[in-house]
DNA sequence: CGATTGACGTACG
DNA sequence: TCGTACGCCAATC
């Protein structure tokens, strides 16, 4: 596979520490394509046929907002797990997003 | 091969 | 402040 775009996006969402979060935008960012967000939400679309695990439900978008929970599962699976590693999650936002925030571009090194 | 779509983000009115 | 429009790029129809 050459687009190591994908696996690179699954290596980055994989390193996020338990109890924290990030964004689509941040991860492509960190992948040196910011215009290319989308492609990291579709990535996340396509992790659930990867062969490790990818804690997507710990990127959202800038907003901080679960727009991929039905994903997940038919009901609130998303933000149970997240609740879960101590995130508050209220109307599918997360609450203090901001403090929870782990940007890989400053958290590994550039 | 062209058109449409999408787990985003920014710009504009 | 809120809603709409558009750009990006890969996958799907």
């Amino acid at each position: 596979m050459e687009s190591r775009f994908f696996q690179d996006v699954y290596e980055v969402v994989r390193l996020i520490p338990k109890g924290r979060v990030t964004s689509y935008g941040a991860i492509a960012a960190y992948l040196g394509a910011k215009k290319s967000s989308r492609m990291v939400g579709y990535a996340m679309n396509n992790s659930h046929q990867q062969p490790d695990y990818v804690p997507a439900h710990r990127v959202v978008n800038r907003v901080g907002m679960l727009t991929g929970k039905h994903f997940f599962g038919p009901g609130n699976e998303m933000q149970t797990l997240l609740e879960k590693e101590g995130i508050l999650v209220k109307d599918d936002k997360i609450i203090n997003f901001k403090e929870f925030f782990w940007d890989p571009q400053k958290e590994l090194t550039v």
